[in-house]
RNA sequence: GGGGCCGUAGCUCAAUUGGUUAGAGUACCGGACUGUCGAUCCGGGGGUUGAGGGUUCAAGUCCCUUCGGCCUCGCCA
């Protein structure tokens, strides 16, 4: 046995007993002649072992020799380290070891950055090293999180009649959606898999099938650009569920959710999270995603600009436009003029804001440039109706209503985190329900399905798929949680009827589909129970919970914003031959274009 | 595809208006130290300023091209 102890579990219960341990030199500090101390690490924790000159000049001299990072063996005694000499830092600094065997295992080149102490490098270098990154106790962290998770759901799904179901990796390429990442058959000329988006099809098959409760932690792809929270390759708990209906899917995640921050962050939620719709979320917070741990609720004033002598207020609404804003309470002295004018502008400008207009509240009135195109009436109602106190700075965006929506819920996010209106450790998860089934798409004059095509559509809707599909409801919902998208699903079509309705709004012809969904279609057409899921992106959720910001740090091994895998070097060029089994040529290459 | 920030010693950063031999902390190497624990003290080595080109008497600094990383809009059923 190479250890009988780890770096994390000896305590002064243990004094006297002989251990070996097993770790990386954490640190090491030489005393004089005589002494040489080692910190020594390993997953569980850091344990002292000390090498005396009195107990080998042997182990002694090879001790000096130890640097960060060399991988050893110690075997020796616990000792307690004295009353005066306990280090209150370390779970295990009541005791040390008095080494009396010492095996180096492997020794360490001089480490690429300090793993501790100081500011990361940057994230470049970590990548490239991502190995050695891992050793760093938060990311070691992250990682246990990620498992604990994945563990609680498996035990949740698993204690209520789900099974887990493998589907595949190499699928069919499907229409609409993310781009596909494509394999190139070898036996296949010229035909591809994808791999897949999600297991959407599949488990829906597995439906038809008869497995009434399914779940799986599924690997998906979507070749798309990325974001701090969006891998090209990243894991959904996937869930689909059979003679249920929306709110038994809700129902069933709410006991998910709350079962699960109780596992792993031990914080209690309300049992039924709230539910709001679409409509209502837009309108409020002008996002589908809104963060809920602050108020700062988006209001209309279009009606006050409209009769006001503000001629850019009066223009917007009279072009069918929008004037909406919010209250950054007792902010009016936290943002100079340079910083509105310019940063805040720009920032509102990136969501097609053409402008940002703000005003002061102060002894009951407007403070502002634009101040004198508002009669004292219009001031006082303005005031009101943004529930407008002394300190207060008022927002405004006149725009495009979409556009409205868009810089002020990001400028919202922005001032939210900014005053620190909430506290980052809280968690504050929503359904958002009845989203459109479709949304228009200009550029090709069509609809395109807001969730997937297989969303079933609002009962209450059904007439208006004929007369106004914009209108339709569907029979879906998102699990949102701090501003992040944490779940999606829906209840599906099983008429394969309705289905190939929904193919002809999407403009997606009977051929088509049939080519394309075909074997979705078909199963469809013996006997598909009604059926409804839902996916969390499990990368989010670790990300969440861990308090962090940037998905990378939950991944094991995390691909940078150009999709490249800095550590393997992935994506990368492949011998010719292996192109030609393929019947692959490249085109368009330069000699130096690597 | 668009916008923004960044790249100087192993690492984190500095370097006046374009001007002396590109510095500091840390890491690394050597030495000192009998209880250290972010050890301390003394000494030392270490630079293709991401790469290529240009302007200039002179470029880390200015210009052009290019590579890479991060944030973001579009995109992500």
């Amino acid at each position: 046995m190479l250890r009988t102890k780890t770096c994390g579990e000896l305590r002064r219960a243990h004094e006297d007993e002989t251990v070996k341990l097993c770790g990386w030199v954490n640190s090491y500090r030489e005393q004089g002649k005589e002494l040489v101390f080692v910190d020594l690490r390993d997953r569980y924790g850091k344990t002292q072992v000390v090498f005396r000159t009195d107990d080998s000049a042997e182990i002694d001299a090879r001790a000096r020799k130890l640097r960060r990072e060399d991988v050893i063996q110690v075997e020796g005694v616990v000792r307690y380290r004295g009353d005066d000499l306990v280090n209150p830092k370390l779970e295990t600094g009541e005791i040390e070891i008095r080494v009396s065997a010492l095996t180096v295992f492997s020794k360490s080149k001089t480490p690429p950055f300090e793993l501790e102490g100081g500011e990361l490098p940057n994230e470049e270098l970590r990548l490239k090293h991502r190995f050695f990154d891992l050793r760093r106790s938060t990311l070691q962290e992250n990682i246990r999180l990620r498992h604990d998770l994945s563990q609680a759901v498996r035990e949740y799904f698993n204690t209520r009649d789900f099974l887990e179901i493998e589907t595949p990796i190499l699928g069919r390429s499907t229409p609409e959606g993310a781009r596909d990442y494509l394999v190139p058959s070898r036996v296949h000329h010229g035909a591809f898999y994808a791999l897949p988006q999600s297991p959407q099809i599949y488990k829906q098959l597995l439906m038809v099938s008869g497995f009434d409760r399914y779940y799986q932690i599924a690997r998906c792809f979507r070749d798309e650009d990325l974001r701090a929270d969006r891998q090209p390759e990243f894991t959904q708990i996937d869930v689909e569920m059979t003679f249920v209906e929306r709110d038994d899917v809700l129902d069933m995640i709410d006991g998910l959710v709350t079962s699960v921050i109780k596992k792993v962050k031990g914080i209690e939620l309300e049992g039924s999270l709230p539910r709001y719709t679409y409509a209502d979320v837009m309108e409020r917070f002008g996002s589908d995603k809104p963060d809920m741990r602050f108020g700062m609720e988006l209001i209309d004033i279009g009606d006050v600009g409209a009769v006001s002598d503000f001629g850019v207020f009066k223009a917007v609404v009279e072009g069918g436009g929008r004037v909406r804003g919010i209250n950054a309470k007792g902010a009016s002295e936290k943002y100079s003029r340079r910083l509105l004018d310019k940063d805040l502008k720009d920032f509102v400008g990136e969501y097609g804001a053409k402008g940002l207009a703000y005003m002061k509240v102060a002894g009951g009135k407007l403070e502002s440039t634009i101040a004198k195109f508002f009669s004292e009436d219009q001031q006082a109602e303005i005031i009101k109706r943004m529930d407008g106190e002394d300190g207060d700075l008022l927002l405004f965006v006149a725009d495009k209503p979409a556009v409205t929506s868009a810089a002020l819920a990001a400028l919202r996010n922005r001032l939210g985190k900014e005053l620190e209106l909430y506290d980052p450790e809280t968690f504050c998860p929503l359904w958002v329900v009845d989203f459109p089934l479709l949304t228009w798409n200009e550029d090709e004059k069509r609809f395109d399905a807001e969730h997937h095509p297989f969303c079933e559509p609002n009962k209450e809707d059904v007439e208006l798929l004929e007369s106004d599909p914009g209108k339709v409801r569907a029979d879906s919902y998102d699990l949102v949680i701090n501003g992040y998208e944490a779940a999606s699903g829906s209840v599906r079509i099983h008429d394969s009827q309705v289905q190939q309705k929904i193919f002809d709004l999407l403009n997606i012809n009977e051929e088509e589909a049939e080519s394309r969904f075909g074997f979705l279609l078909e199963g469809l057409r013996y006997g598909a129970p009604p059926h409804a899921g839902v996916a969390l992106g499990l990368d989010r959720w670790v990300m969440l919970l861990a308090g962090d910001d940037n998905i990378r740090d939950v991944v094991a091994f995390p691909k940078t914003q150009r999709a490249s895998d800095l550590l393997s070097g992935a994506p990368a060029r492949v011998d010719d031959h292996q192109l030609k089994d393929l019947r692959i040529e490249i085109e368009g290459l330069d000699e130096d274009d690597e």
